[in-house]
DNA sequence: TTGAAAGCGCTAACAG
DNA sequence: CTGTTAGCGCTTTCAA
């Protein structure tokens, strides 16, 4: 930077305001120092700028797994988002782990990140002291909850398993059946979907938890095991649009119409569900949004903006198409 | 860091050392500085600690979307192993704009990160010579190409398209389809199937482009269309396992026997491909490997290891499942 | 094995 | 509108 100012004929200072705040430059030092910038191909230190101002434009997010289409949509609206303010996103994966969260936590903490997003609620009581102690904002997503550390977007999943059992058991089912992962996020559902068909006097629901990541090849099996135990069993919801397909093939291959032999019920609306044959019937959960609107609100928090609402309910819808 | 080492009674270095060579304490000290960073809760700032010795301990990547299941593994994969190694993941985005792809870099060489990975090789002049002066190890991923900025690991496009061609002529097909995105390295896959449906004397391929990112809900209308155009049309190469996917319930939908009246290939192997009924065909690309290769790459070079080959042509592989 | 001192490259008051 | 002057919090010779 000082050869740039030497090149320039000005001071430290003003190449950075040229570079920072150009507005407040006169325009004929401007392009002085901008001349000089690119006569030398001088690439600002952003990191030397970080230290100096304890801003680091960078804002960390961590999700069990990019794989996941579900999370992967999320991830992709939080970098455009965070892009077009001009921060940049650092990315971390538990692949699953709970316990990996703290670890990549700390990790970003001593990057001196400027926000954090976090994907669940599940927390543990240090992790979310170290969190409230680091003062930057955090976004705790994919689900609710009335105490979140800073900021929350998300839906309920309990409300969306309930939902589901309730579209299922308006269509004429009794004898439900559950699809989804051993993680929080889809017990949750699970429980939902329980109480939503104990409430109508069901028997217990038939269940299959996958250990994640949940790949669409486990479902059509655990499928299979779940109809031979259950020869009554006329419906089921499976906890994404992936393994809601798979079952769809399944049933293919065995020559049962759906929804007429078997209904089938997603979760995402993702484009699999416009594309499988017969379209499906889905939750709709706005996985794009949810990354958005997470980055607006660092955004907005980051620039200064008075708080919006901390809490977002993104709720979410159940979409009645061909499969149920 | 200052208040750690007096709370320690020994000096910054100290504290420094403790942190990055505590093997070069004695017990006794290392003991009592920890014991001070854990009464402070001390939360060292990498920042600081990558200003002062220029190793931010940062590789970046860039991607066209993560929401492309071809490319989340490759990011899933790359920023395991870049963890493994200690180092974290920043991640840039370009949605198949070529132009954002110069934006991103500058940005991530202002950050001074220690490695690259980019996706393609279709890097423009300027580009390649900014990445080459900035001295930093760049590993391009998802193609070939005989003058790598560094370092490569990929498989040809090209190839894949002739070998996708010649399995389907194989089975003894002759009109042959392509369904594909409008980008670089789809277009190359078509190049190939071109050539090697020429080798045989065919006649050219039906071919539909989508505009990227190509959603799997476009593919089958563009089957549609192109069986309406081509009725004696009897196989389809899809540029990836999604859109193969679609084709095939899309086949389903109209009763056609699969691969009787339609077959269908895809590429990826995604786990969609062993979830479908039919199981898909499909070419294998490693995806997963590309992003572990490239970051085991990085990582040896930071480390200071002697380079290892700095061009891995991962190879692919036609797997013939039931849709073919 | 430990400490002192000099930066790393930039930002941010504060003056002028 | 521009320049001066201190640091930001660490790493890294070089000495002790």
């Amino acid at each position: 930077m000082s050869d740039v100012a030497r090149e320039a004929g000005v001071s430290l200072a003003t190449v950075s305001r040229a570079i920072n705040e150009p507005e407040k430059l006169s325009a004929e030092t401007l392009a002085l120092v901008r001349a000089a910038v690119e006569r030398l191909g001088y690439v600002p230190n952003l990191n030397a700028g970080s230290l100096a101002s304890s801003r680091s434009r960078i804002v960390a997010a961590i999700v069990p797994t990019v794989s996941n289409a579900v999370f992967s949509e999320t991830v992709d609206a939080l970098t455009q988002t965070l892009a077009r303010g001009g921060y940049q996103l650092l990315l971390g994966q538990t692949a699953y782990r709970g316990g990996d969260e703290e670890g990549l936590v700390e990790a970003f903490l001593g990057r001196r990140v400027d926000g954090l997003v976090l994907t669940g609620t599940a927390q543990s009581p240090s992790l979310r002291a170290k969190l409230k102690r680091a003062g930057i904002p955090v976004v705790q997503t994919w689900d609710l909850h009335d105490k979140p550390i800073d900021m929350l977007v998300g839906f309920s999943n309990f409300e969306v398993g309930r939902a589901a059992a309730g579209h299922l058991i308006e269509r004429g089912h009794r004898r439900l059946g559950f699809i989804g992962a051993q993680e929080e996020r889809s017990r949750q559902r699970l429980e939902g979907f329980r109480a939503g068909a104990a409430a109508h006097g069901l028997a217990d629901v038939e269940v299959e938890l996958i250990l994640p990541p949940a790949h669409m090849d486990d479902a059509g099996p655990r499928f299979a095991q779940m109809a031979a135990r259950c020869p009554e069993l006329s419906a089921v919801f499976c906890n994404n649009d992936m393994l809601a397909a798979a079952v769809v093939f399944e049933c293919h291959q065995r020559g049962w119409r759906i929804p007429g032999r078997m209904a089938v019920l997603g979760l995402g609306d993702l484009p699999i569900a416009r594309a499988a044959f017969p379209r499906l019937s889905t939750v709709e959960v706005r996985r794009g949004q949810i990354g958005a609107r997470a980055g607006q609100m660092l955004l907005s928090r980051l620039g200064g903006e008075q708080a919006g609402p901390d809490i977002v309910d993104l709720g979410f819808e159940v979409i009645a198409r061909a499969s149920t």
